[in-house]
DNA sequence: TCTGGGGTCCTAGGACCC
DNA sequence: TCTGGGGTCCTAGGACCC
């Protein structure tokens, strides 16, 4: 019999924030994307308020500053970090685990003889007691039925966190959950089954997986088979290598001055070539973009080089990009964004076997190593290419982050006695 | 003044080949 | 009057996820 069970964390950004930060329990908080745009996570309180999530800010700060509500930017170094951290402690519970986010991850519980629900208890106390987050956790039959339950463990206050399915809670808990909160349903899909009748996900499970095949495609009657107890979805232990990687973010203010345009992009291919090296990747294929605008976002302007040969060198990735940038950018524009994109990725492994397209030398790979173990030991951007910059007068607002708790000595908390 | 930043998969249609 | 049948590859767009 298999069983899968999905942890989660509550409001896993609010709740990295207050295991820091006590004041903020029982208090309403709010944390804000990049360049403190949008609300991307809502403690309880701030949800009561009617704060909806990715609401621009400067559209709640005035019922936020009524109420009290507490805002933090985010503060990914903290979120990483207590994320791995997590997934370590969950990772005790199986010896499959799939991590399928920053927040959450599916262990496999399959021949498994404890009781579900006590297993669910102790899981969730045990990341309590460790961490101090708080996390709900759903189990099924398919990863499906497991998140469909983790979302009764959220809804249902009195089931504790806690939600097996099949356990003899309710007659057919699936009746109880709106076809929008299904895995793989988004807006589109929910407003198409609606008008077909299908409201619950117990309509889902009910309806015919080959006509929903013809209308929606297979991705749909796969849904239909996973909620009806028929895995169509496997653990995924190892993540594969990605197939492209990008790296992007908005700017603080607007920019026209090229080198600023050009010092900002060399960061982002810093970010992105240190992807590509920590999944052992070679790219070959750069794609730059610049935005004028963020919203309405028009599409971005973008151009693309294809490398005479897969790289992982930051350096010749930011040489390509920055050469595509000085073709797309236009004097007098005022930029609001910039990214770049790196596709055609190959492993590391087979690019050193094809002769006629070299991959990096070795002093190169070697350099390179260097230079990922210094900024991982001392911190991102501690060695970088001149081009990067110093100023850095573009760089994304973050007015009221958190300090870097676990990660830089300096922000170590300090507990003092009496 | 002020609206994030990543990813994946599937499908349809066109180009091209034999 | 008549207008094949497959196959592959690529791209764009749509839908979804966190």
């Amino acid at each position: 019999m298999s069983a899968i069970a999905l942890i989660d964390a509550n409001h896993f950004y609010v709740a990295c924030e207050r295991v820091f930060d006590p004041h903020l329990e029982r208090r309403p908080v709010v944390v804000l994307s990049n360049n403190d745009g949008c609300v991307v996570a809502r403690s309880p309180e701030a949800k009561a308020l009617g704060i909806p999530i990715g609401a621009p800010w400067f559209r709640c700060r005035e019922l936020a500053r009524r109420h009290g509500v507490v805002a933090r930017s985010s503060n990914y170094a903290l979120y990483g970090d207590l994320s791995a951290r997590l997934m370590a402690v969950l990772g005790q519970f199986s010896p499959r685990q799939e991590v399928y986010s920053i927040d959450e991850c599916f262990l496999d519980l399959a021949g498994m003889d404890h009781d579900p629900t006590a297993y669910g208890q102790a899981m969730r106390q045990r990341v309590h007691q460790w961490l101090g987050l708080p996390v709900c956790v759903g189990i099924g039959p398919t990863k499906t039925l497991a998140k469909l339950a983790n979302r009764l463990a959220k809804q249902e206050p009195d089931w504790d966190g806690v939600c097996a399915l099949g356990a003899p809670a309710l007659a057919d808990p699936l009746a109880r959950l709106d076809v929008a909160t299904v895995w793989g349903i988004g807006p589109r899909w929910a407003a198409r089954l609606r008008a077909l009748g299908i409201e619950t996900a117990r309509d889902l499970r009910a309806a015919d997986p080959k006509t929903l095949r013809r209308r929606f495609g297979v991705t749909m009657e796969r849904i239909v088979w996973e909620l009806r107890g028929v895995a169509g979805l496997e653990l995924a232990e190892m993540a594969p290598p990605q197939h492209q990687i990008i790296a992007s973010r908005s700017f603080g203010r607007p920019v026209s001055d090229l080198t600023e345009l050009q010092s900002a992009m060399a960061q982002h291919v810093a970010r992105a070539a240190e992807k590509l090296r920590r999944q052992r990747s070679h790219a070959r294929l750069v794609q730059a973009f610049v935005g004028l605008d963020r919203f309405p976002s028009p599409a971005p302007t973008a151009g693309l080089l294809r490398l005479p040969a897969p790289t992982g060198d930051t350096a010749r990735l930011t040489a390509a990009a920055g050469r595509l940038v000085a073709a797309l950018y236009r004097p007098g524009a005022a930029y609001r964004r910039a990214g770049v994109m790196l596709l055609e990725l190959t492993p590391v492994a087979r690019a050193q076997e094809t002769l006629w397209e070299p991959a990096d030398d070795d002093r190169t790979a070697a350099r390179l190593a260097v230079l990922d173990r210094i900024n991982a030991r001392w911190g991102r951007g501690t060695l970088r290419l001149a081009r990067e910059g110093f100023a850095q007068p573009w760089a994304m607002r973050q007015d009221c982050r958190s300090p870097a708790y676990t990660t830089r000595w300096a922000d170590l908390p300090v507990a003092r006695a009496g």
